[in-house]
DNA sequence: GCTGAATATATCGGACGCGAAGATATTGCG
DNA sequence: CGCAATATCTTCGCGTCCGATATATTCAGC
């Protein structure tokens, strides 16, 4: 797993992170962890879960039937749980060189070569 | 745009931050920005700087020649200004909510029952 | 003077994750 | 009884990325 991962199943891994979950719970969670911004789709979500599986990022937990529906909880297993803080310390390097990047723009938008200034 | 930047796309962002880039330099510079860990390809540069363009997310800035090699610069747009400011705040939020997980599991890995403390 | 590495661009095909959409089944509400 | 919500799963197409390949020029080494 070199690739990094993409946004959903990154706040898929972090719901995951704190205890066990079941798909369609994870949905919610990861729409009030993103503040609203990313609903999950059904296709994303299950595809998701069964390639991370397949990965071993994610076990399944266990199962339960309440009210004749059945919840599949998963958790994160422990890779999953080194991916997703190394991930994390990715995007935290990425986060401040953009931070650095857009500063030093904003203190220096452009040469001041118009603004005839000496010379 | 609405969808979220992938992790190659948003660097080539960053490194346009500062000052305008032609496409060769910008492997360069992505690959300073991530330590090494990204080293793009061409295929990856010249396909997202095309994409980029039509979207209005950078402009072509001006075009040299150096000992008979063509230097193709680019620009960030006011846009993609706007656009590398928006996915940095919203990596950052994401960044927040994963380490809030993971700090919460490693504060209480499993639940303390089979330790036999007190009962 | 030729070869190969570095500079610098471009293009094509495959792989893979994601999103849209719909199917299925059950409970609860009006 | 029909409709929304809960909860799972599947199929299809798109966009992005990567690997490979091509082209052209300069420079270093032999």
């Amino acid at each position: 797993m070199d690739t990094p991962l993409r946004e959903p199943t990154f706040l898929i891994l972090t719901a995951l992170a704190r205890e066990p979950m079941h798909g369609y719970a994870i949905i919610g969670e990861v729409a009030a962890l993103s503040d609203g911004r990313l609903s999950l789709r059904p296709g994303t979500l299950y595809g998701a879960l069964d390639r991370l599986t397949d990965a071993g990022l994610v076990e399944l937990d266990r199962e339960e039937t309440v009210d004749g529906r059945l919840r599949r909880y998963y958790r994160l297993s422990p890779t999953g749980d080194a991916t997703l803080a190394a991930e994390t310390e990715r995007l935290r390097r990425n986060v401040e060189a953009a931070t650095a990047r857009l500063r030093a723009r904003s203190v220096q938008p452009l040469a001041p070569r118009t603004a005839g200034g000496l010379a």
